[in-house]
DNA sequence: GTACAATGTTAGACGATACTAACAAAATGT
DNA sequence: ACATTTTGTTAGTATCGTCTAACATTGTAC
C-alpha cells in the first residue's frame, strides 16, 4: 500500500507524462512545490517499489504498474470531482480541493457506490476523462480554441487545467460545458478570439483563457 | 492544524474520558494498538500544544480546546457515517471504517453540505449523538437494556462500541433503532435476556449484546 | 509490608519525508 | 568551444511517528 505522499507523486508524475510525453524532475519539484532533492530521492524509492523507471540525469517514466495505480487514483479524483458537482451540489470550481483529500480514501466500495449512484460518468465535471476501474482512459482529443479560425463552429468540451479562478471566470460569462460556440473575430497581435454561444452572448477571450478550453470542430 | 495521527490520538481520549471519566497512557496505548512509549511522548507533544493536561503518572485530561477540537473529529465522523446510511444506501455495519477516513478531511464546506443535506441530524445510524458545530454534545443518557427486568418496555435507542459484527447480528435479527422492546423474560446464571419487538418477533439475547443496546424506558 | 504485577517513563534507534549545501552534468548563448 | 545557467545528484540534517530495551513508579496479593 502506498503512502498519501507517494500517491501524490506518483499521479503528478502521470499527468505530466500524458502532456508532455515526459517528466523531470524539476517539474515534479515545481507542481508539488518540493524541493529537488527530495523529489529525487522519491523517484528512486518509487523506482525500487517498481512504479518508476529512473535512470540518472533521464527523463522520468513510469511502469506499466505506476501507469495503472496512478490512473486509478485519478479515477477517484475525478469520480469525486463528479459526485460533488451531480450529488451534493457544488459548484465546479469548488471541488478540486476537497477531491484532492478524498482521492486517498482507502474503499473500494466507497468508490463503486459513488460510480454506481452517478450512472457510470465517463468525464469529471470539467469535461476530462474518468479512468476506467482498470486504470484504462479512453479519450477523445480535443483542442484548444485558440487555434479555430472565424467561422468555425465547435463545442465546448473540457477545460485544462481547471484552475479556481478560470472556473469562476467561466461562471461570470455563463460559459458552460457542452455548449456551442461559433469564433466571429480573431485579434492575431494580441491573440484573442471573439466568440458567440448561448443565444448570441458575445465575449472576446485572451488567448490565457482560450488555450485552455478544450473544444471539436462541428463538421 | 493536526495530523492525522494526532486527531486520532484525540478522539480516542476524547471517547476514553466521556466513558469512564479518565484517560490513562496503557488504555489508549490498547485501543490504537501502539506501543505505551509512542503514547507517552504524543501525550507530551499534544501538552505542549495546549490540548492535553499530562502529568508524569496521573490520569489524563483535556483541555477545554483539546475537548472541543476532539469534539468536531466526533462530529465529521458521525456526519459522515450518517451521510454513508442515508444518501448513500450503505449498511449501518459497513461505514464506521470509510467515515475513519473521510473525518480527517479538512474541509468546512464539505461537512456543512453533509449536514445540510442531512437536515442537520442529531444522531448518527448508530444513534450516537453528533456534536454540532461548536463541539457541544447535548446527549441523552440511555441505560444497558441488560439492566432492566421482565415486563418493562423500552425503546430501543442507540448501540454502544458498536462493531461490524455485532450490527450485523441485529441486521439478521432485524432488530433496529426505534423500535419497542418487552421484556418477557431474565435468566440471571447466563445473564441472558428474552425480548419482545416488532410484531411479536422473540429473540433471547446474552449479555454481550444486551450490555451493547442502550435503550430508555417507555413511562 | 514486602514481593510481584501492572503501568508509566526514559533512552536510543529507525523509516518516511522533508530540508540545505555542495557538487556534477547537461543545456544554452554567444 | 567555452562560460554560464539550468537541472540533477549526493551528503548530511531535522521532524514525525513508530519501535525495543531498560528502568521507575504505582497498585495488588498475600
Amino acid at each position: 500500500m502506498l503512502s498519501q505522499t507517494e500517491e501524490n507523486y506518483l499521479k503528478v508524475l502521470y499527468n505530466l507524462i500524458s502532456f508532455r510525453g515526459e517528466a523531470s524532475v524539476n517539474e515534479i519539484s515545481k507542481q508539488l512545490d518540493i524541493k529537488m532533492p527530495t523529489v529525487n530521492s522519491m523517484m528512486k524509492r518509487l523506482s525500487e517499489k517498481g512504479l518508476v523507471l529512473y535512470e540518472s540525469y533521464k527523463p522520468l517514466k513510469l511502469t506499466n504498474e505506476g501507469k495503472k495505480i496512478a490512473a486509478l487514483i485519478i479515477r477517484k479524483h475525478r469520480l469525486t470531482e463528479m459526485y460533488l458537482v451531480e450529488k451534493m451540489g457544488f459548484g465546479w470550481e469548488k471541488v478540486h480541493e476537497i477531491a484532492e483529500q478524498i482521492e486517498h480514501i482507502q474503499s473500494e466500495a466507497f468508490f463503486a457506490k459513488m460510480d454506481e449512484l452517478l450512472g457510470y460518468p465517463k468525464v469529471d465535471p470539467h469535461g476530462s476523462p474518468i479512468p476506467d476501474i482498470n486504470g484504462v482512459l479512453r479519450s477523445e482529443t480535443y483542442i484548444p480554441l485558440k487555434d479555430f479560425n472565424v467561422g468555425d463552429k465547435v463545442v465546448f468540451m473540457a477545460v485544462l487545467h481547471s484552475s479556481e479562478d478560470l472556473l469562476s471566470y467561466l461562471n461570470t460569462k455563463k460559459l458552460e460545458l457542452g455548449m456551442i460556440i461559433a469564433i466571429i473575430a480573431t485579434e492575431s497581435f494580441e491573440e484573442s478570439i471573439t466568440i458567440q454561444y448561448d443565444n448570441n452572448k458575445v465575449e472576446t477571450l485572451t488567448s490565457k483563457v482560450s488555450s485552455k478550453l478544450l473544444v471539436k470542430l462541428i463538421k
